[in-house]
DNA sequence: ATGCCCAGTCTCACTGGA
């Protein structure tokens, strides 16, 4: 069966909803990984997109962060939260991941902490949650049934997934502990299906919404899927959907669409 | 024009994003 997967962070699910919908009904997406709902669960918009056919599992408090997996072809198991994971600040738990079995394949949604700067209380959250996120996923990213991790990790996974290393020397997204703490989850058995750009050379997936980031192709690739061996054996394509970075209204995150044959 | 930050809130000022 043919299955079309996504991942986007929508930088507010309210504010993105015209045109979360439209891109639903444009690209037929299966089961999106959604990230920045920004909205408390109770209001988030399950009426508007049962219209089209699809469930929703969601993890979401308020005014920040809040992450979802939206499907069409079912949502069974569904785990709120990342078990074992820090909370910030004081250990308080934010809503940052959410995980549920869609037909033929399991995803987790997940929204890696920012991190702010390099040494700041939140950088060291961000590295003990990849930590927490590593332990929760091993077994599934080891076992036969097709698994990913979809998502807006806020880790460039190369100096390649940069417009410019120079400019991010020194921050977070691109440090050496960073990188590592992805390069210790993909040894639970996980690969990067990196997807091909439909411009320039390098698959971007965010660009600042300030000083023409977006026209002047200044991005990063931070929104990344992770997925274990049945999963990326049964990619058939990859891309970065640019055209929704376009015009006015649109998020400062492109999705990541990944069409698979399971 | 892909076009010179955006979203949410404890809303006219601030936090957070990366």
């Amino acid at each position: 069966m043919a299955l079309r997967i996504a991942t986007w962070n929508v930088n507010s699910v309210t504010a993105r909803l015209p045109r979360l919908v439209a891109w639903l009904e444009r690209t037929g997406t299966d089961v999106l990984c959604v990230q920045e709902l920004k909205v408390a669960e109770a209001a988030f918009p399950y009426e508007e997109l049962r219209a089209l056919g699809y469930e929703a599992a969601v993890n979401g408090t308020g005014r920040w962060n809040g992450v979802a997996v939206i499907s069409r072809i079912g949502l069974e198991d569904v785990v709120t939260g990342l078990p074992g994971g820090p909370g910030f600040p004081d250990d308080e738990p934010e809503p940052r991941a959410v995980s549920a079995t869609c037909g033929p394949v399991r995803v987790w949604s997940v929204y890696v902490p920012n991190g702010r700067e390099v040494g700041h209380a939140h950088y060291e959250y961000k590295l003990r949650w990849f930590e927490a996120l590593r332990g929760a996923v091993a077994g599934d990213a080891a076992g036969p049934r097709p698994f990913a991790v979809l998502g807006d990790y806020n880790v460039a996974p190369t100096d390649e997934d940069v417009w410019d290393p120079a400019v991010f020397a020194g921050s977070t997204h691109v440090t050496p502990a960073e990188r590592a703490a992805l390069a210790a989850l993909r040894e639970t058995g996980l690969t990067d299906v990196v997807p091909r750009p439909l411009k320039y050379d390098r698959p971007y997936t965010y660009w600042d919404y300030r000083q023409l980031a977006f026209p002047k192709n200044k991005g990063m690739r931070i929104d990344l899927v992770y997925g274990n061996g049945p999963f990326a054996e049964a990619v058939s394509d990859a891309y970065v959907d640019r055209e929704e970075r376009k015009g006015k209204g649109a998020s400062d995150h492109a999705p990541v669409v990944v069409d698979l044959e399971v």
